[in-house]
DNA sequence: TGACGAAGTAGACAGATGTATACTTCATTT
DNA sequence: AAATGAAGTATACATCTGTCTACTTCGTCA
């Protein structure tokens, strides 16, 4: 395989397999789905011969993986970066909403991608995002707990809200990249979004009745 | 057109054409993506000769939203009923999302398609699918005001939760359908989602340190 | 420098696909 | 009972697909 000069265990991709790879995020872009995209139709895009494939992946099914692997790599560098931003939990939402869109903004493909293949056909590709996602999210809960922007509420509950809370953002995404002038629209809800269901979980332990004295009553 | 007997109007699908739509459901669940069926693949599962697929469709394109109109009509028709079912606001998100979880489950195919399509690669579908679930969310939306469920919380904020609720339904009923061991887990994952989301929405004009003193306040 | 192996190319194959044209079946209407 | 037209079928064709086998290019290392 080739791999760069630099190094070769770190699997930094070039020539033909890196084309082929670019090539589908180009294609799933536009309009097409990454499991179904054909081999000829891949070379093609990625101007070069059918048979080429073959000395990079055995299958399609393989290829997709690697697209996957491509593109987690790709965000787990930038999503790093978000951590260690927020001091208060309201700050939090919003700093770390903003910094994730604009991410997202920046690879649109990637995003595409995984938007797409998350509830796709595949289930093989299915289970790989799905475990991406869930490890995402983890981080997300460890890093609030951690820093306790909401000590208020329990790990258990946080880890929940931070699963579905990723999921929220990354569908919101797709629109947001595709609907530049409904991005500041996307970016609020998205911060209610948040807000709403750490302000909530606060409040799981209360009842209905309790809830409604408390809020009419004048602070 | 072959319609049925009993009226014209309401157009109620026999002969061939449901064969096609039926066998695109049938294609759909197992493991395909709508926007990726072939016409020849379609005939086969229905069985049918390919080209009784041009008496009733111009092209795929076509035949795709016609297959979202079929889903579309046969959803509205379990959501109605599941209006009128509530009485306070924990009662309804606990029978409202039992109810739809109850029905996504009965008609795997319809939702696997829309969860698919909602995303997918084609922008037709996309549309028809994103206007008909806020067809649906704002009828959700109207019903909980109407009925004065979270009185505390100001319509435009029930509307957009609305609309954010129903999606989520949307995507988890695809685990819901396929993972029978999660069952409960998601419906109450989901319960928790809405209550904490009009709970969290009820103090949307507090500070976060209003919250804090409120919460640890001995009640 | 020469050999070795990986990356890329060329051509060919069987099978599947979308579509066009022409034919048959059959229910409805008059 | 005949006609009309929609639904369904048969056959054919060019095009596209995945894959096989054999060939060429070219960087690496002994």
């Amino acid at each position: 395989m080739y791999l760069s000069r630099v190094s070769n265990s770190m699997k930094v991709l070039i020539g033909g397999k890196l084309k082929l790879i670019q090539a589908a995020l180009r294609l799933t872009t536009q309009s097409r789905s990454l499991s179904s995209l054909g081999l000829r139709e891949l070379a093609r895009e990625a101007g070069l011969n059918p048979n080429t494939f073959y000395r990079h992946f055995k299958n399609l099914d393989e290829f997709g993986l690697q697209v996957l692997g491509y593109i987690a790599t790709d965000m787990k560098s930038g999503v790093r970066e978000l951590r260690r931003m927020a001091e208060s939990s309201e700050q939090a939402s919003h700093d770390t909403v903003t910094f994730v869109y604009r991410y997202f903004q920046s690879n649109p493909a990637a995003t595409t991608v995984a938007v797409r293949e998350l509830h796709g056909p595949s289930p093989l590709l299915r289970k790989a995002l799905e475990a991406q996602l869930n490890a995402s999210a983890q981080e997300m809960a460890e890093d609030i707990i951690e820093r306790q922007l909401v000590s208020a509420v329990p790990p258990e509950t946080i880890h929940e809200i931070s699963r579905m809370t990723i999921r929220y953002i990354l569908f919101r995404a797709m629109d947001y990249i595709e609907k530049p002038e409904q991005r500041e629209t996307i970016q609020r809800e998205t911060e209610r979004f948040i807000n709403r269901q750490f302000r909530g979980a606060m409040l799981d332990n209360l009842s209905q009745g309790d809830i409604e004295t408390l809020v009419k009553r004048p602070s």
